[in-house]
DNA sequence: GTGTTTTTGTATGCAAGGATACAAAAATAG
DNA sequence: CTATTTTTGTATCCTTGCATACAAAAACAC
């Protein structure tokens, strides 16, 4: 028997050896893909989180900063630093709300409507090069198994199944 | 024109969207798993990104610095202080080389045994909640269309095609 | 041989974002 | 109405990692 178990062995060994490197390449090609878009964009001088940052907001104007936090599954200090940042650029803007005077609910500055007249474009040349050789039906596989794992994230971390966690589209 | 075209236009709207948001996911589920793997390691002092070098480390040992930076794409400056926090943790040592005295040789130390006694195991656990719900095969797609960006990345940054891009198999 | 170029690792500064602790304000208990 | 709890945003510190600039050493001129 010597022979009849190697191959199972080796199909076990080769499972979690794909799982594994799956789940690296996940953080490996995240950061490849922030560097070439900083370096694509820096004579705009905006990065790959801040555009996301500015989409979210673009996407849901007056939301809160917790609100925001949520929506990116980050920490609300995250999100506060950054969007000081955007506001000091003047992407955006922090008014404060009515009602809660805690509350400061975040708009897109209408001095970000140049970014909106390049970005989009640009963006998607950038996204375009890194699915080279890869269908829309990969693309799409790829997408499911994301949001599968961020439902999965969400579950593991304690919080509650959301919405159907609508990200920027451009 | 305004009513023939309208599926259509929604389809490319929608492949749009899906490019993008995929490409967000990327960022949002790294975050997501670190996050996770770091809360549930805190007790033993281990980050994800410090059990990554440590694999790359023990897959590669007398590997120089410059070749773990292309192993696992980043930059000479970052891998130099991961590895200094890792060796003062006594999970790593470097040597000189004898023969180029500029060089630094990195080895796993032997304390990191108890580390690997434990984190496979430990790792694989976390892993598998994010892969919850998705099959080999589709663990698999992800796998693949990952090591495709990753070459497409490696390409549009002017690197060299290099060889299988071995990961970290635990 | 000496002079230039490349390579290796480091020092410094920055952006991103998690963890924690906090103050102010709101919501809730009683 | 007061006392506790919860929520919102901020301040502080840490890790990760990129960019840049650098010194030392090697490789390659010639």
């Amino acid at each position: 028997m010597t022979q009849s178990e190697p191959s199972q062995a080796r199909g076990r060994d080769r499972r979690v050896r794909i799982r594994a490197d799956a789940m690296y390449r996940i953080h490996e090609v995240s950061r490849l893909i922030s560097t070439y878009f900083d370096n694509a964009m820096a004579a705009h001088c905006i990065t790959r989180a801040q555009w996301n940052a500015i989409m979210h907001v673009n996407q849901n104007p007056g939301a809160t900063q917790t609100e925001l936090a949520d929506l990116m599954q980050m920490g609300r200090a995250g999100i506060g630093k950054m969007l000081d940042r955007l506001e000091q650029k003047s992407w955006i803007e922090r008014r404060p709300d009515e009602n809660d005077s805690r509350v400061r609910r975040v708009y897109p500055h209408k001095d970000a409507d140049t970014l909106f007249a390049f970005m989009p474009e640009a963006a998607r040349r950038l996204y375009d090069d890194f699915y080279a050789g890869m269908g829309d039906a990969e693309v799409e596989q790829l997408h499911d198994a994301l949001q599968t794992m961020r439902r999965n994230a969400r579950l593991a971390l304690g919080k509650d199944e959301p919405g159907p966690a609508n990200g920027p589209s451009a």
